[in-house]
DNA sequence: TTATAAATGCAACATAATTACATTTAGATT
DNA sequence: AATCTAAATGTAATTATGTTGCATTTATAA
């Protein structure tokens, strides 16, 4: 995953009409390299010469192509991360757990664990899912166990 | 619900060492008698002559001691509801169904639809869990069913 | 009645996100 | 290769949500 070739990126673009610029590319690069979601905040701190709002735009435009999905961390912030199931234009499956962990306030799509079938009360007509937990992730659990910290 | 008295708020900020002060009475009662949940724009609207600074203070005191428990809508936006589950003190078990509609933008919450045990990967360490689901409530169900809007 | 910790009000600040519009550019067309 | 155009980006301003520090007021305990 973390070896993900340029070339496959810009097949990515193509197959979505959407141009390969820069920025896109750079943008895809870093999400795919993480295990972890992204937010606006987190692009703009490394790609800081890339304006904010093309940030804001990327995101949302891979959002509605059902590249990537979002997912709120603790603090409201939008975050967002790679979609493995079949998403599509405006069409999203990404009904796995999201682990936000309080420590490092990482947001962890832990896909293995997806959602179980329920019957929803009369009336409701539920077009997405999401499953979401908070507390520590694998790293932060190891650190508070050895360290007071 | 809709009928609950005022003394029962009173008793509930005694039984939390709260002050009872009007503002906090006036947000208890309006939380209590709706079956949606509420954010601190939403009581700026109707309690305008509280303090913003003051809704959110009041709003945050009480979800520490366990009144109210917190759910980010489909924008990010921090929404309360009460809690039903027996929450103290920094310490939740609202593991229950969100509904977010994305017509009228109500958040539900349906405790009869709560979270299944789930077993997370090696190191996560879970306290707390939350089942989210977006689409149409009842009331914008049935109305798109009607007029074509 | 009074003393005081708690609660509120107010101003300033911080962060996330959006909008409008000008400029640049990827990629199609010639 | 030069040119054209819709798409993408940059810039500035604005909105929404939420927080912090400090002065003032108030609920309530003594």
């Amino acid at each position: 995953m973390a070896q993900i070739k340029n070339f496959r990126f810009e097949e990515l673009l193509d197959k979505h009409h959407l141009k390969k610029t820069g920025a896109r590319l750079r943008v895809l690069s870093m999400m795919y390299s993480k295990n972890t979601a992204t937010s606006q905040p987190d692009l703009e701190s490394v790609m800081s010469d890339i304006d904010r709002v093309t940030l804001y735009r990327i995101l949302n435009v891979f959002e509605e192509k059902g590249i990537i999905h979002k997912v709120f961390d603790l603090n409201g912030t939008a975050n967002y991360a790679v979609c493995h199931a079949d998403c599509g234009e405006n069409h999203h499956h990404d009904e796995h757990l999201h682990f936000n962990c309080t420590n490092c306030k990482n947001v962890y799509c832990l896909d293995e664990l997806h959602m179980p079938r329920l019957n929803l009360p009369e009336g409701f007509k539920a077009d997405s899912f999401t499953l979401y937990a908070s507390g520590l992730c694998p790293k932060c659990s190891k650190k508070n166990a050895s360290s007071v910290n």
